[in-house]
DNA sequence: CTAGACTTCAAACGATTGTTTGAAACGGAA
DNA sequence: TTCCGTTTCAAACAATCGTTTGAAGTCTAG
């Protein structure tokens, strides 16, 4: 895709990079390898983004804009009913996110960039993401410390922390599990979004 | 630490290269910061390791292979035993961990270094840790299998698979939650593993 | 004291990094 | 067609990368 000449400079730079940046991280990735996919001009990722740090939050927010509004728009739907579960407020968290890495269009990448995003201690973009999307995970938050009352403030989000956590290295598939040889993707991501879900209420729970 | 005069070079190396990993990875990393850090000659590092690659195996070494005795001596401690949970189990796993992140000598950083390797996709390191040090997991997971007989062989992986990736996420300190500001980094860290041993086994009883 | 192995050092190697430049090519409006 | 803003291009910039070299320094065994 990246290469595809249909889709214009900066959507293939955006579509190579996240890939590359899925490999080989965001340091040891560079312009040059980059602009080789994307089959285009080294200089077009400076004169389209500005410079690599532009460009490597770009990849973000192509992906975390649509992430986020959709995730909160499942939250919505659900919050309002009081027979909301566990079950279902995880559901609304990590469906938009199975939905993005199933996309024909790269998506399945991106999680394992979001992942790295983590481990880099890159106070710039952690600062980046915080900023701009950290509103998502307060609301979600607030919905599960109404859930689960019996918890105090500091123990929830003890739990909370280790629920991200999970989600997050289980959804950039750094685990162990490989897809078995006659299941498809999806199936395989299906299958690995309803054990998140279940161990993670459990947890949540306990 | 690492520029500590009275450590040898191969020791001070492995100590800034350790710090430098962790913060900025191990391709961000040069070794012209790791040997200014350490207060050694540049051409140190491949006088004493041959290479980089290999300076980065041999920072893993340095640890997993004490790490990895330890976590198996105190499996072996409770295995015999058949009054062994789910709890005690996951305390032999994450104690010695626990406990090289409290040593003063810069053992607090590792895990982090270790969270990383899993970040990174590179399939040569993946290797190295899985023929050297992956027989550990192994043999965990025969304990767990014990203790969890009414989960599949399918079904108990998967939930392996989780509670690895937030045992790794959480001791990385990759989550949200900072060391509140009257609490010693002990206790902090003592609450955390406390908390992720709460979480996990419900999750893998669930 | 000397011989010889071990370790450290400054300097340089070619390769690769992100970024900048100015000209060439492109494409729709007048 | 002529014009002009937008985009692409090859080439070069200084800086930094991992690695190698050969000499200088250090230390112990004989």
């Amino acid at each position: 895709m990246p290469d595809n000449p249909q889709f214009s400079t900066r959507q293939r730079i955006l579509g190579a990079a996240e890939e590359l940046f899925a490999e080989r991280g965001f340091a040891a990735a560079s312009l040059r390898q980059v602009t080789a996919a994307a089959k285009v001009n080294l200089a077009a990722v400076n004169y389209h983004f500005g410079s690599k740090n532009n460009l490597i939050e770009e990849v973000f927010r192509r992906r975390l804009d649509e992430l986020s509004r959709r995730r909160l728009e499942r939250l919505a739907a659900i919050a309002k009913s009081d027979t909301t579960t566990l079950e279902s407020l995880l559901d609304a968290f990590i469906t938009p996110a199975l939905e993005l890495s199933l996309d024909r269009e790269g998506g399945s990448v991106f999680m394992r960039v979001l992942a790295r995003a983590f481990a880099e201690h890159n106070s710039n973009l952690r600062k980046f993401l915080s900023d701009n999307y950290g509103y998502v995970l307060k609301d979600f938050a607030v919905a599960f410390a109404r859930l689960l009352p019996q918890l105090d403030k500091e123990e929830l989000y003890w739990r909370l922390d280790i629920a991200v956590g999970a989600l997050t290295y289980a959804m950039a598939d750094f685990g162990m599990i490989k897809r078995r040889s006659g299941e498809s993707e999806r199936t395989h991501r299906e299958q690995m979004a309803k054990h998140l879900i279940h161990f993670t209420a459990a947890g949540l729970r306990a």
